[in-house]
DNA sequence: AAAGCAATTGACCAATTGGTCAATAACGAT
DNA sequence: ATCGTTATTGACCAATTGGTCAATTGCTTT
């Protein structure tokens, strides 16, 4: 062994998570994610690799994280179904309140602008959302609803990102509730 | 009067909305958009302004036209309401078996990747989309359903630029019959 | 034909992009 | 303590970014 790392990887991954998360692949510089990680350029790609090495990390950080989350949400057979999918669409309602709801997410913003010209990102990207897909499955059980309900609840956060109120949002959940 | 334009400024409004529908803002370059207008910098400068100025173009030229020729298809009282949100959501369904397809919404794209950082081009989505909005509630007489369908119909051009298959946007489009 | 004006061009700009690398620093093992 | 290894740093790179401008071109009016 030698020199050990001075940063822990964790943090690291989480800080890429957010830069990209943030301002997308294209609208994230090496500037922004030094100052981000406060690591310099040369260490990141040592550790990781180049860019699109890093989105990568990325994408999958908040596969691990952010999705778990909800598919361990999706997964608690101690609240009805009906529960569990409020609560799903109650993401993009408290969103459309918050700085960091205005992100969107990750994965919804890979898909529309690197998953068409990068083969590797909607390989990624399709995997989180099938996950996602497969959770609500279990949960309602029906499959056919499962992709509707995706939409919806996509579809909820591109209104987000729009900027459309929280009303708005509060509807479209209600909506996804009385198709069960 | 003095020296005449030597381009047709429709041609060229259209070029700008293809290229930033297909790169986005940060993805196209002015060497994108040279190639595609076949004008040099200086020459868009002087028509039309800064990059900004043509993303504004591009934007408002998909508004009059794409936007515009959906509004008209649901204004159509020669077909019956179901008839014309089927229409609809055939967009996406067809979306996923082209290359131009596979561009998504241009409203959509604009939404994601630049409406939370730029305020004009978050007005200029968000009365789009109420354009939107608007005909579909002139169709189904229903508010509170017309934001449920616009949230799917968004989460299906999501979709779409994942990469999901073609069947999976036919099922997505006969729930959302199902629920008029 | 000449004058005036706007459209077009290509050279030019500073700043920033993603990426590389040699030098240095800090450790663990001997 | 010293040696080998690895992490970190900052200077450096060519290419590209968005944007400017003086010179030229070509039209219209007189």
């Amino acid at each position: 062994m030698a020199r050990r790392r001075e940063f822990d990887e964790d943090e690291v991954l989480d800080a890429l998570k957010n830069v990209f998360w943030e301002h997308g692949y294209e609208g994230t510089s090496y500037s922004d994610i030094m100052k981000a990680t406060g690591l310099k350029k040369g260490s990141l790609y040592a550790a990781f690799g180049d860019k699109r090495a890093l989105y990568q990390k990325a994408l999958n950080r908040y596969n691990d994280k952010d999705i778990s989350l909800a598919v361990a949400m999706l997964h608690k057979d101690t609240l009805t179904p009906a529960m569990r999918i409020e609560i799903l669409m109650t993401g993009p309602v408290d969103a459309s309140q918050t700085k960091q709801g205005r992100w969107g997410c990750l994965l919804c913003n890979a898909a529309i602008d690197q998953a068409p010209s990068d083969k590797q990102t909607e390989e990624t990207v399709k995997a989180s959302l099938n996950r996602l897909k497969a959770a609500i499955i279990h949960t309602i059980g029906d499959e056919e609803k499962a992709d509707h309900i995706l939409a919806a609840y996509y579809g909820a956060r591109v209104l987000v990102k729009a900027g459309f109120e929280k009303e708005r949002m509060k509807n479209i959940r209600s909506q996804v509730l009385a198709t069960l």
